[in-house]
DNA sequence: GAGTGGTCTAGACCACCCT
DNA sequence: GGGTGGTCTAGACCACTCC
C-alpha cells in the first residue's frame, strides 16, 4: 500500500469502512496517527476525511474525533439549468410563450414566506416552454416585488422570467419539492394532453441571503419527462 | 475589507461575481495575484475558489485560469435514506410486506447494464412499505446475483432488500430518474387507489466501482408524496 | 485542562494545456 | 515553453468540546 495523495488516503479509508475494519458507530484514529501510519502530512489526511464526511459517511467533531456514521446517507444531486438550455441540450428548438402577466394577491402561505403586507399585489406570470413546437413545461411563477422591484416593470414576453432571474438576481438557497399531479382542464389544454393526465411537477422556492423568498415557481412537465439525478 | 480565512475570500469573490465586477465569461486574476491582493496565502485563495467552482459558478483549468461561467448551474441535493427511516422520521409506524420473491429473466436493457448472460435468472422482488398501516410505497427490485451472490439465498420477508443492501453492499455511484406515471390495475390495487392515479415514480440504478449495475429498483409512491430537495 | 479537528502559512514540485 | 491550478509538506495557532 503506497500512499501518494489525498485520493489514495480516501480510497484506503473507504476500503476500511466497507471492510468493516472501522465499524459503524466507532471512532477512527485521530488525524495525526493516521498521517503517521500512511506516511503523509496531517493536511493530506484531513482533506481526505473531510471529503468523505461531506459524502455523508463520517461525522467529524473537534475534540470528539471522527466517527463512522451508523446510517450513512447517500446524496443525489440534480443540476438545475435554464429551461431553455435543458431543451436545447437535447437538440430541440426552444420556444417560449408568455400566457399571462398580472399583478395579483398571492396565497397567504406564499405571502408569509415573502414577508409581504396583506392585500399587496405582486407579479404573477404564466408561460409555456416548448421543444420543437411541442409543449414541454408549463410555468406558473410569483415574484416578490419587494425584493426585486425591477421585476414589476419588465416585459416578460420576450425574455422568460426564468432566464431574467437567473442572470440578474443572486440567490442564496431554496428548496425544490417534486410530486405527481393530475392535469386540470386548463393545464391539460395548454399541454395538449387529456384532463387528469399524470404530470411530473416541481415547485421551487428561491431565497435570498436574508431567507426571504424571492420567487416561487411551479413547473408542470409534459408527459414523458424524466428528471435525472446522479448519485 | 479584512480577509481572515478562506470563507472571507469566498464571500468577497461571490460579492464581485454578483456585482458583475468579474463578468460572465471573463477570466479571474490568477491565484497568486489574488492572494497578494487579499494578503493571504495562495492555499487560502485556492480553497475558496475550489469551493465556488464546486458550487457551479466558476470553471477552473490548469494553465487556462479561472473563468466565470456564463450559465451558472445550481445544484439541488437530495438525501437518500432508508425507506424505513424516511417513514419513521415523519412519526409514523413502519410496516413492510414482501409481496413476491422469484428468480426471473431481467429485461434486456437491464441485463446489459448488469453484464449478465442471456437467459440467466436473477432475484426479482416486490414489496410494499407502509406508514401507520397505509400503503406508502411499492418497491419493484432486481438484484444482480453475479455481483451479490449472497442475495440469491436471503429471505427478504423479514428484512427488506432496501435495508440489507444498504448495510451490506458498498456502492460507488448510480443514478435516479424521477417521473410521473399512471397506476396500473395491479399497482392501484396494492396502493389502494384508483387505476390511472398519478404516481410519483423513482427508478434507481446502483453501480459498483466497476460500473456494473448492482441493483435496479422502481419505487411507486402513494399519492401525496413529495420529494424534497435543498438548493 | 487537554485533545481533537479546522485552518493558515510559506515554499515547493508537478500535471496540464494553451500558445 | 511557460503559466496556470492541484497538491504535498511541516509547522503553527486556534476553536471547540469532552472530561
Amino acid at each position: 500500500m503506497v500512499i501518494n495523495g489525498w485520493q489514495d488516503v480516501q480510497d484506503e479509508v473507504l476500503r476500511r469502512l466497507q471492510a468493516r475494519i472501522w465499524k459503524p458507530g466507532e471512532l477512527l484514529p485521530n488525524e495525526a496517527d493516521l498521517a503517521a501510519e500512511f506516511g503523509c502530512a496531517r493536511t493530506t489526511v484531513n482533506r481526505a476525511l473531510q471529503v468523505i464526511a461531506d459524502e455523508g459517511l463520517l461525522e467529524r467533531r473537534r475534540r470528539g474525533g471522527t466517527r463512522v456514521l451508523v446510517h450513512p446517507t447517500r446524496r443525489a444531486t440534480f443540476n438545475i439549468s435554464l429551461i431553455r438550455r435543458e431543451i436545447e441540450q437535447q437538440g430541440y428548438a426552444y420556444g417560449y410563450r408568455l400566457l399571462s402577466q398580472r399583478h395579483e394577491r398571492p396565497p397567504a402561505a406564499l405571502r408569509e414566506r415573502m414577508q409581504l403586507q396583506p392585500g399587496i399585489r405582486i407579479p404573477h406570470l404564466k408561460a409555456l416552454h416548448s421543444a420543437d413546437g411541442e409543449a414541454f413545461v408549463l410555468e406558473d411563477r410569483w415574484i416578490n416585488v419587494s425584493v426585486v422591484p425591477e421585476a414589476a416593470h419588465i416585459d416578460f414576453r420576450q425574455q422568460s422570467a426564468n432566464q431574467w432571474l437567473v442572470e440578474n438576481i443572486p440567490f442564496c438557497g431554496g428548496n425544490l419539492a417534486l410530486s405527481a399531479t393530475h392535469a386540470t382542464n386548463v393545464e391539460a389544454d395548454l399541454l395538449a394532453v387529456d384532463t387528469g393526465t399524470a404530470l411530473f411537477t416541481a415547485e421551487r422556492h428561491t431565497r435570498n441571503s436574508a431567507q426571504v423568498t424571492i420567487t416561487n415557481v411551479r413547473l408542470l412537465y409534459a408527459p414523458g419527462y424524466q428528471m435525472q439525478l446522479e448519485l
